[in-house]
DNA sequence: GCTTACCTGTCG
DNA sequence: CGACAGGTAAGC
């Protein structure tokens, strides 16, 4: 589901939320949903912690503890719902695919649902598990620590590489995902089979800039609410109402063009097929 | 690289 | 019924 966007705007909603709250005893619904440690270490080192304060990398959010860090991934269909019991908001279809429920020493919890169970919680002593054990394969965030200047470099080394596979990397950068990618290369007029080595240098700092600005644009709007994503307090996202080409197969560009769905890297992918030229290469494609 | 696997649901 | 879904890891 969510993207650096969607993580985002979750963890500006629940850093004040649950900042300064100390977890009670966690129940485990289903026990794959924890990576780290096992499921009953994971339950009693929780228990107890207080958190500090609300991080994200990429799309992990980060809950900073006064011992250790929790790192949540969402995936595909992941949710976090705060629930404040002497309110009583959240709506009892969010607890349909109820996993894992991290109730706090007051009336309220942090609950984690997640229809498909491919997200994965973790809980790691320090920096330094978090970047060994979690972290590993993450490159910088996109947002954080990546300057121009980096990002040329980093394209520089991944000469051969197409360009939405290697957005999509999250060791080259961390963030995007799939609806962002293709607004991004929309709006840089760039198809996602293009190579790095066939792009400008003007090419490649637009790239830069679109790949920030698109994914500051998701924060701006909340998110993108496709099917499943909702903030932590159930609200929706607002940016699938100003996407340019995902999702909108059979629409007209601006340019008048049909919005084209192909594949690429076994993911749905969409176009203008008039304002991101198909590159033509020579010999074996 | 590509394919498969992990899961469950929805849409055509 | 099959195809597909916002992600990633593992195995050719």
């Amino acid at each position: 589901m969510p993207e650096l966007p969607e993580v985002e705007v979750i963890r500006r909603e629940l850093d004040p939320l649950i900042r300064g709250k100390t977890f009670s005893k966690p129940c485990l619904y289903v026990a794959s949903t924890i990576a780290h440690p096992c499921a009953e270490e994971f339950t009693n080192r929780l228990q107890g912690r207080m958190v500090k304060k609300v991080d994200r990398k990429g799309k992990y959010l980060l809950i900073y503890l006064d011992c250790g860090i929790l790192a949540v991934h969402l995936r595909m269909t992941g949710n976090l719902i705060y629930a404040d019991y002497s309110e009583d908001t959240v709506p009892a279809e969010e607890y349909r695919f109820l996993r894992l429920s991290m109730p706090f020493t007051d009336q309220s919890a942090l609950h984690y649902s997640d229809m498909r169970r491919f997200g994965r919680l973790w809980l790691v002593e320090d920096e330094d598990q978090l970047a060994s054990v979690v972290l590993k394969n993450v490159g910088p965030d996109i947002l954080k620590g990546l300057c121009c200047e980096n990002f040329l470099m980093r394209l520089e080394k991944r000469k051969n590489a197409r360009l939405k596979p290697l957005l999509l990397d999250q060791k080259f950068v961390a963030g995007m995902g799939n609806i962002y990618t293709d607004e991004c290369l929309y709006r840089c007029g760039l198809h996602p089979l293009q190579k790095v080595s066939d792009l400008s240098n003007a090419e490649k700092e637009e790239l830069y800039r679109q790949v920030r600005q698109v994914l500051e644009d998701g924060i701006e709007y909340g998110g993108t609410t496709f099917r499943d994503y909702r903030t932590s307090s159930g609200a929706l996202g607002d940016f699938q109402s100003r996407l340019g080409v995902y999702g909108r197969k059979g629409d007209l560009c601006r340019c008048g063009a049909w919005i084209e769905k192909i594949t690429v890297g076994g993911r749905g992918t969409y176009i203008c097929p008039c304002c991101q030229k198909q590159p033509q290469y020579e010999g074996k494609e």
